[in-house]
RNA sequence: GCGCCAGUAGCUCAGCUGGAUAGAGCAACUGCCUUCUAAGCAGUAGGCCGGGGGUUCGAGUCCCUCCUGGCGCGCCA
């Protein structure tokens, strides 16, 4: 249990005894107390935590707030607590003080667990499957990859910390329509290397991507015009047999330059081999879900709520991406034993995921409860003012790796992970070029590097960094010391709300709360000039703000520099 | 038409399960380096929290409704 969880408990519990206290000497009507409502105060002067309880209860107890608040607190103990003071304000709001003690377990344990610091250890960790980016290995990713690249792999990195077992995946579409489409597009770039631009009429249905033609060349490099005496389909395998690995090793190689590294990559193509998708297409229809309709298998969507059924199997023969997915869920879920998948998709595909949860419940795998997906807003790329559009038929989209090309990578993982996959961004390519000091990444990563400076300055002074069970953490008593010492504390519990809420972007703006704490706590508290006592325990905040710095920082993928 | 997401300072956004005078950053203005990194700090100015109803001790937060913007509603994925 975290410090900050170990608190608000204690709020609880203080409360309680206080109130029955306070009833055995009459002061307050016997009657069935609420839940406790405690709460953090956003303003600091108002102690680090609040009960409401009395305006909670002034109906139920038929008294005014401010007399129970009085009632109460007569009647509080706080030896032993965390607390060094209780006292009313407002309305009736109990407010609480923590003593010297929190502050120096805090600190300690800060400390002490150094890179450590902020994990969980659940008794019962979930299983989690993390599944994003998921790309079309037809073409390169876009700068929704980028976004989704960095959500899903922060949001994995944050319920790892939360003491989860997690696993990374990518799903590989290498089957379907849009492999065929990439293979044609592919095929008729290559007649036309090899017979001549008129000798196959462009068809608008390509993809028309510069890295089409690239293929195409490559293929003619490698085979010269051998492909044309081929049948179709060996034509088509080719094709699809050297222009989806060429693809999917540049995707790999695009991710691992945006630090991200995936446990596992799962081929569409493998479901379809194995059975896997007719399988479950036969259980969706074993659980008398399913019907024909003009030559196709259709899903009764409808009877689950929906608006529309939807095609399982089209009239060609051919399972759709719908029956794949479903046959994929199935596979993680019966097959591999996750307890929970959480995807990351755009949120162009939210049509999809009630009807792809309501099939896993068809056939028993609970995927309204246990299949969770995150719908992240696409990104508007704004240059030179105005609005870039991405579109793989004109073949214009900004890729990843342009994006890496014009800007660090830690500055477009910040960046990425800065708002709730909810909320519509725009990232103008312009600024974030040369935005470089107005970026709040190295707001955070500044902090980083004066902690580093001030502690080797100690060091080179002969001030080496002591034990922290040799230092009196209790001369920590300025206001921004203490202020400090509570965001560090804070950690665990910001990586459990990041995780619960399914949202890391909360560990940017926990990271940016942290640097300016520290910058006020800086501009206020020598640390070096101080006496040796003080400056000891300095040193030690130092060392626990720095490595908090960095273990955020650390989550969110990008470096915390000793220097700038 | 139906569904999902959003509407908070000039701009980009925070605001946790309803709580105390609604907060940051950028832009503007004023101070602070003979002292550990000024990529910093302190301060000033800037708001019918889209509109209107409702729920209650108390609403930016919950409910209803309307307005505006983004995205969906394929035998594509």
């Amino acid at each position: 249990m975290n410090l900050m969880e170990n608190a608000r408990i204690e709020v609880s519990n203080i409360v309680k005894a206080a109130y029955e206290k306070a009833v055995s000497q009459g002061l307050l009507p016997q009657a069935e107390l609420p839940k406790i409502a405690v709460e953090t105060p956003k303003d600091a002067s108002n102690g680090d935590w609040a009960s409401t309880v009395a305006m909670q209860c002034a109906k139920l107890l038929r008294m005014p707030p401010r007399k129970i608040a009085e009632a109460l607190v007569e009647n509080m103990e706080l030896d032993g607590t965390c607390f060094a003071k209780v006292d009313i304000a407002g309305a009736g709001f109990i407010n609480f003080t923590y003593n010297m003690d929190w502050y120096k377990n805090a600190l300690k344990t800060a400390v002490l667990e150094g890179e450590n610091y902020g994990k969980t250890k659940l008794e019962n960790p979930e299983k989690i499957m993390v599944e994003f980016v998921s790309a079309n290995p037809t073409g390169p990713m876009h700068m929704g990859n980028a976004r989704g690249g960095v959500l899903g792999d922060c949001l994995a990195e944050v319920l790892s910390w939360a003491g989860h077992d997690v696993t990374r995946e990518f799903y590989i579409n290498d089957a379907g329509n849009q492999v065929d489409k990439f293979a044609h597009s592919v095929e008729g770039r290559y007649i036309q290397i090899i017979k001549g631009e008129d000798a196959i009429e462009f068809d608008p249905s390509w993809y028309q991507g510069a890295d089409i033609k690239e293929l195409a060349q490559m293929l003619v490099d490698a085979h010269g015009d051998k492909l044309l005496d081929m049948t179709e389909e060996e034509r088509f395998d080719a094709i699809v047999g050297f222009g989806l690995p060429h693809n999917i090793e540049k995707m790999q190689r695009d991710l691992a330059r945006y630090k991200i590294t995936y446990d596992v990559w799962f081929r569409e193509s493998t479901l379809h081999q194995s059975g896997a998708v007719e399988e479950t297409v036969k259980m969706l229809s074993d659980a008398g879900v399913t019907y024909e309709k003009d030559g196709a298998l259709w899903l009764r969507s409808t009877a689950f709520g929906a608006e529309k059924d939807d095609v399982l199997r089209r009239a060609n023969g051919f399972y759709t991406y719908f029956a794949a997915d479903i046959a994929y869920h199935r596979n993680k879920f019966e097959t591999r034993h996750f307890d929970r998948v959480i995807n990351i998709w755009g949120a162009d595909h939210h049509g999809h995921v009630a009807r792809l949860q309501r099939a896993l419940d068809a056939i028993g795998l609970n995927g309204s409860e246990r299949l969770e997906i995150v719908l992240m807003q696409l990104v508007r790329m704004m240059q030179g003012g105005e609005v870039v559009r991405m579109s793989k038929r004109t073949g214009k989209s900004l890729t990843l790796s342009d994006l890496l090309d014009e800007i660090p990578v830690d500055a477009a993982r910040f960046f990425f992970n800065s708002r709730a996959a909810e909320t519509q961004m725009e990232f103008d390519l312009d600024l974030a070029v040369k935005q470089d000091s107005e970026n709040p990444l190295y707001y955070v990563q500044y902090a980083h590097a004066r902690i580093c400076s001030v502690i080797k300055s100690a060091t080179e002074n002969g001030h080496a960094l002591p034990n922290v069970e040799d230092v009196d953490l209790t001369v920590l008593t300025e206001n921004d010391e203490k202020a400090l010492i509570r965001v560090i504390a804070q950690l665990p519990e910001e990586i459990i709300s990041a995780a619960n809420d399914r949202d890391p972007s909360q560990m940017n703006k926990y990271g940016v709360s942290l640097a300016a704490q520290f910058h006020r706590f800086y501009n206020s508290c020598r640390v070096n000039d101080a006496e040796s006592a003080i400056r000891d325990a300095r040193l030690m905040l130092c060392k626990a703000a720095a490595q908090t710095i960095k273990n955020v920082l650390g989550m969110i993928g990008v470096d915390a520099p000793e220097h700038m």
